[in-house]
DNA sequence: GGTCTATGTTAGAAGCTCTAACTTGATGTT
DNA sequence: AACATCAAGTTAGAGCTTCTAACATAGACC
């Protein structure tokens, strides 16, 4: 334990000054200015001010690049999601509503980050499936709360999985453009109130 | 009009024997097993047998050859819409869920075409717009017999749009395997009645 | 038959991903 | 202090891509 795995980052300032967290920045934005796919990791060197093959020293390859900032975005979701039901009532349904309101608004102001998120990765790194699943076990929890259930009970994925099913597609359809036409910018949020008291009544 | 517009397709038949539509074939094959972004308009022309400039007599970019897939695919939803609602009494539950099922099968046949078909195009065509559109125009008659409300009226939107929501993101939960960990394969078509009849009901 | 035009061809520019082989400079050992 | 080591940068380049330009060909039509 001479070399722990935490002094690998603090090494890579050699040269640099950390051009990995660099690179993770640089590529945030550039997702967000040309989507995931229109993305380059030459372009994000660039914007690093290092040569095109540096990259490659940090990351195995672009799509490592890619998860890299996917996970970050699970990270910070999660982090919004304590803090906006931080001051509610525990399974209330007003914090479960909260909730998906996080989601939607994580996915209107990134909209980038958030389609890579949850991109169909062939192999996604086992770190983006746990971090995923700690921001769905955030919901788990206020819905067992509020069926007074278990968390891993039957009833309360049953009702859980179909709140995030209905906050997913909120998000992408809002990001596509789909909303625009259709819904007046402020009735989103009654329409997530609305849609989750349904789906949590019996 | 010695010249109609519908000749121009049947025109493309010279040398090749309508290439455009072998594109749009080898492309949606290619979608679904390599994903949107790994597809290659190179790898099309490949399997039609034709030099890589060939597609660019037909389509302007790469973009508007995926466009007609996702365009193409708008249209057999729609189409399988009809199909499976046809036997059901309009405006039921079982009709509106039959609809959100359609839309998942689809979504789980045609993985790759689906993503396509609500990616975020910067400027999509009109017509991809219009079947999309038709698409939802199905769902919003249903649900407008179910209220016995106007097609357009608010009241008709706020329930079909919370419906669209729920298919639409547990279309994208499965098929990028968000839910084959929590839920039995079986129980996806309970959730979704379950689901719609809640979305419905007040 | 001769011309026009749609639709194919080859050639090539520009840009990308990623690898290989070389360079540099901080680290820590003696 | 001198030295060896190795992480992290460099340049060079192979092989792929998209898309354009210039040329070729063969039905369609007068």
């Amino acid at each position: 334990m001479t070399k722990g795995q935490a002094e690998v980052h603090k090494k890579s300032a050699y040269h640099h000054g950390d051009l990995r967290a660099q690179l993770v920045a640089a590529t945030r934005q550039l997702v967000e200015e040309k989507g995931p796919s229109g993305f380059t990791v030459a372009e994000a060197a660039r914007q690093a001010a290092v040569s095109t093959a540096a990259p490659y020293r940090h990351f195995k390859d672009r799509t490592a690049l890619l998860h890299a900032v996917a996970e970050d975005g699970m990270h910070r979701l999660a982090a919004s999601f304590d803090a906006r039901i931080a001051s509610l009532p525990p399974g209330s349904a007003e914090a479960i509503t909260e909730l998906g309101c996080a989601y939607v608004d994580f996915a209107a102001a990134e909209p980038g980050v958030f389609r890579l998120m949850f991109a169909a990765h062939e192999e996604k790194p086992d770190s983006l499936t746990e971090a995923g699943m700690s921001c769905y076990g955030r919901l788990l929890r206020q819905t067992a709360l509020h069926l007074g259930t278990a968390d891993d009970a039957e009833e309360t994925t049953a009702v859980a999985l179909p709140l995030w099913m209905f906050v997913h597609g909120a998000s992408f359809l809002l990001i596509d453009g789909k909303l625009s036409d259709t819904l007046a910018s402020g009735r989103l949020r009654g329409l997530i109130d609305q849609s989750t008291r349904r789906l949590l009544g019996g």
